[in-house]
DNA sequence: ATGAAAGCGCTAACAC
DNA sequence: GTGTTAGCGCTTTCAT
């Protein structure tokens, strides 16, 4: 038994005693030959076992993969647990289908900082979801001669970009509360920068922060507070490196253990704000009467507990992201997309307990 | 303003003045040269703005795509929606990342035959994922030379594949309906073929079924049944060609408006179990004291809804997948893995409620 | 440690 | 309608 070299195009046109772009033309202009040429070719194609056009091949003839490129935040198997991460995904898969594009999920560790995977993915183009401005894989995408679209983080000079306005959006929830009454405060954030820190995060943090959007975020509550007569300076913010409903819940009691006076806990996800609460029953303090809690993402999740959040559109940021960079025609002058966003008013926040209702009860 | 060519690595080398190998070794393999000229090599890459070796270039060469493709029944997006799906994409995610290797997921639509994405992709090998056996995607890929992973279905000869025991584990749950005292049962299906038959399902239509893991199920409740004096051709089957909840809903509610007497609906997935439910919820029958409801896969919401289900190890299934593709090892003889599966005894099951009890009440 | 030569398999001008 | 020519950008023996 012996080990026959898979067939090539040109094996083929030999075997059939034409050329080779006779051959080629078979598969992919049939109106350049004879139907009945293009019958033979095809039939002996599938005499010698010849699978079609290697596609690595074409593509590097043609300088076209056929796919599109994806870079997330964190390890794949994270973006398949967050509910909004999941939305966006799906966004984008369906403008890839309807562009008929594959989509190629770069695997990336976070922790290491290693990028070749980046550099062999073999794409038309990348999509980058929310990264901090220091992202060793953000700069080797950049590196690459492909059109890029960024989502939310960072904003980069001369990329397209998708997101929503984050000042805007949380400026509008810290307003209502600031209207309640609320004038303690504390705030529960995501990770700040690649470093690991469970913990408050300083003004100084705040301000060098490196995923914008948590950065965005807390400035706009600072200005929002302050205007409002309130010193940021002495306003609680817990951070935490992991996303997720523990970790809410951890930072919460952090937070509360801390600060017992604090009327209003903002987090900057729902998530992170689905672990407060959970936090705030285990503890008894009844939502929102003796606290109130705020989110921001209004995933599934949010809603079916009421939570009073700020709704952004994540399906829509990632069909526009593929959209934007499947988008061939204008491209050249850089381009950003910033979608709407919608205060949702839930069952989580009210006027704060005046001191006396503190101490004698509602 | 001109437009420059991108730089190559023939470029880079000849501005350089040394030979390509040595720029390409400066990238492969950095103990091939001096630390010096390397770092001449890379200083001059940035440069001239060289991105570093072509990913596409590199895949020509080495025969190596650095990606692993994933062809999945549905429409991309689809799996971003069923928890089933998901977790099975996780599960190859984890199994991918763990390996360095892109995951790229390949546009299909299951509506139109359209098979070239399939051989576009640039992949060392597919998984794909529950299809029909005359699904002319399954056709393409396994058309291309490369390793090739089934899961669940179909079944192909040769090509390895990793699964659960359908009939054993849906048998488990018929035994338990059985013993019960459950004599006249309902079964709503997924989808039987490619064609969209959105009602009842002969027996023909079962025992030709191109869905083997619905086939394998049907056949097992057939065989169970039978052996317990129920004849099968009287029970009805209906079948939904969306996989929803919704359809659950409206094939629940076909199947109760024809046949009142039904003390049991068996559902072959737990979303179209949790459809049932609340066509059950919505027509005022009680679960499980009128009317027992079973599903299977055992996701998250079937476990909070308390369904009798059988659990499936997605996630396992998906990681699985991905091992065997990725173990190039003692690739040769095809492999088989069946994982195992479990009862899991819900709210949702009861003893069937006597003739008496149905004109009287319990 | 570095270079020369030989393709990987294909497509796109352009000629016939 | 079909063939000729010329690469796409890279890696990899094998010499030196």
């Amino acid at each position: 038994m012996h080990v026959r070299r898979p067939a090539t195009l040109a094996s083929l046109a030999a075997e059939l005693g034409v050329s080779r772009t006779t051959v080629s033309n078979a598969y992919n202009r049939p109106d350049q030959l004879s139907p009945e040429l293009r019958r033979r070719v095809l039939e002996t194609a599938r005499r010698l076992g010849y699978p079609g056009p290697d596609p690595v091949a074409r593509s590097l003839r043609t300088r076209k993969a056929g796919a599109v490129g994806l870079l997330l935040t964190e390890n794949l198997s994270y973006a398949f647990r967050d509910p909004a991460a999941l939305a966006f995904l799906e966004g984008v898969a369906l403008a890839c289908e309807g562009a008929g594009q594959g989509l190629h999920l770069v695997p990336v560790n976070p922790e290491r900082e290693d990028i070749t995977a980046v550099h062999r993915a073999g794409v038309d183009g990348f999509i980058v979801y929310s990264v901090p401005d220091d992202d060793p894989h953000l700069a080797a995408v950049l590196s690459r001669p492909v059109p890029t679209v960024v989502c939310d983080q960072p904003r980069v000079e001369g990329v397209d970009r998708v997101g929503i306005d984050d000042r805007a959006a949380i400026a509008q929830l810290a307003q209502r509360l600031i209207t309640l009454g609320h004038r303690k405060v504390g705030v529960l954030c995501m990770r700040l920068a690649r470093d690991r820190n469970d913990g408050f995060a300083a003004i100084d943090r705040q301000r060098t922060a490196h995923f914008h959007v948590q950065k965005a975020r807390l400035a706009a509550l600072n200005e929002a507070f302050s205007a409002a007569g309130v010193d940021w300076a002495g306003v609680p913010v817990v951070e935490r490196f992991d996303h997720s409903q523990a970790s809410g819940a951890s930072a919460a009691a952090q937070l509360l253990d801390k600060h017992r006076d604090v009327t209003a806990l903002i987090c900057t996800s729902d998530i992170l704000a689905l672990g407060a609460l959970a936090e705030a029953k285990r503890r008894a303090l009844r939502v929102p009467q003796d606290l109130s809690i705020t989110g921001f993402d209004g995933i599934a999740d949010a809603e079916r507990a009421g939570l009073t959040t700020v709704r952004q559109p994540m399906l829509d940021k990632g069909r526009a992201a593929g959209t934007l960079l499947l988008d061939t025609v204008d491209r050249g002058r850089p381009r950003e997309i910033t979608l709407p966003t919608e205060l949702i008013v839930g069952s989580t926040s009210a006027q704060p307990r005046t001191a006396e209702e503190r101490w004698f009860g509602p």
